[in-house]
DNA sequence: TGCAAAATAGTACGGTCGTTCTATTTTCAT
DNA sequence: ATGAAAATAGAACGACCGTACTATTTTGCA
């Protein structure tokens, strides 16, 4: 899905990559579990925090061994963009895709969405820190950042217009406005919770999403089965 | 509404300050303009950005002069902090305290925040970036933000309360699930329009405040005069 | 098993940072 | 106008940063 495979970070510039290149080489061992710690730290203290020495004391490295791994603080950078891209999918995107199209799929993006980012209430959230980090920074992190994050929103968006194609939202929902106003939940659950550290949060955002679902969606056509009160976000 | 004011900053340690001490001596003149300075700075490239150095160039002094008038730099930050947050205040809260309890203070407290957000997206706000920047970051800087934020909305969540008391909104409302959405309102307004660069943010928060509205709203008690299709947001 | 190539370490450079200490200038009540 | 106090400047510090260069070690095919 993003126009950029994992591998374009390892293909190099040249066009050399002798035939003699296959097999993971050691270097690329070391390079993924570079990777992982620079994740970590990211996480934590955010892209721009994110630096060569610290990670080579994380990794037990020296500070040029981590260096030749990227060629420039940029490219690591960028590496852990797109390396937390891909789990974002992973983790998110892809088993969503697996239920129907319609209100079961768009459900199912935002539960996947909410438990990651209730995850993220210790950890951090790269596409919200590096998002403020990189306001007005232009670049190429800035860049890989923007159409990373333009890329998971438009998959939802997509599975917005789906539901309503299904039949499952009203006629005149607007599905843009839809997909920010669910953006906008997961947002606020972020600043609450991982920032003023008010538990409540994550029920604020589910209800959030309840109301969502009560004004654009289409009245329920009976029930399947079980539950009254709290028949969403749940599956 | 803030425990300290300003001038907690000003008076220094030892019980001094003789009495010679009336007046505005120079110093505090240049403090005012380093603060603005540092104001903007800020604005710019976060709390963390601000550095002395920049600062110094900005307001053509020395790193030492400017130095001298906060002491250290987290004594700095935390001056912007406090700036910034009176600035909010005089802009956003007390225009709207003017207002009848009820529905049109919480619509004026949501138009004026819009309005400053919609200026911030080219400068940027200082309460969400700092946010992210202290996330897990304990400290006197992080706490000056937290409780400046939480008086904020705080002052959001009473006013949502009084207008339920006024009749304004349903009984079955629930005043912070009410406020927790508008927050996330203008969270997704600041990251859509400041880093996605999407120019149809503005109106999707408007939008959004009206969804808010129609559904926690008392069903319009006869309009007083004007307009059918956009009631609300403005004022 | 040897040996080129890949991976890693070591060292050093220039830069910026916050802070400290000491000089110099400016302010302002007497 | 004078002189003490306040405000500002200047220079230097230690620390950390990214990066460049040069060794050294490790890897993995021939």
């Amino acid at each position: 899905m993003p126009p950029t495979s994992l591998l374009t970070i390892l293909a190099d510039p040249a066009g050399q990559t002798p035939a003699r290149s296959r097999g993971l080489h050691k270097g690329q061992q070391t390079k993924q579990v570079i990777l992982e710690a620079a994740l970590v730290l990211a996480s934590q203290i955010g892209l721009e925090g994110l630096s060569i020495g610290a990670l080579a004391e994380v990794t037990h490295m020296s500070k040029s061994g981590v260096f030749a791994h990227f060629g420039s603080r940029e490219e690591l950078q960028i590496s852990v963009i797109r390396e937390y891209y891909s789990r974002f999918a992973d983790e998110v995107f892809y088993p969503a895709m697996q239920l129907p199209r319609g209100l079961p799929r768009v459900k199912a993006l935002f539960d996947n969405w909410m438990q990651r980012v209730a995850v993220e209430i210790q950890s951090g959230c790269i596409f919200i820190s590096g998002a403020v980090e990189f306001d007005d920074r232009p670049g190429p992190v800035r860049d890989a950042l923007a159409s990373s994050v333009q890329a998971w929103l438009a998959a939802l968006y997509r599975a917005v217009v789906q539901a309503k194609q299904e039949g499952h939202l009203l006629a005149t929902a607007d599905e843009e406005q839809m997909a920010f106003e669910i953006h906008a939940l997961i947002l606020a659950l972020h600043y609450e919770a991982r920032f003023l550290q008010n538990p409540r949060s994550v029920g604020r955002a589910h209800r959030g999403f309840d109301n969502i679902l009560a004004r654009y969606g289409q009245a329920e056509p009976t029930p399947p089965l079980s539950t009254p009160s709290h028949p969403s976000s749940k599956e």
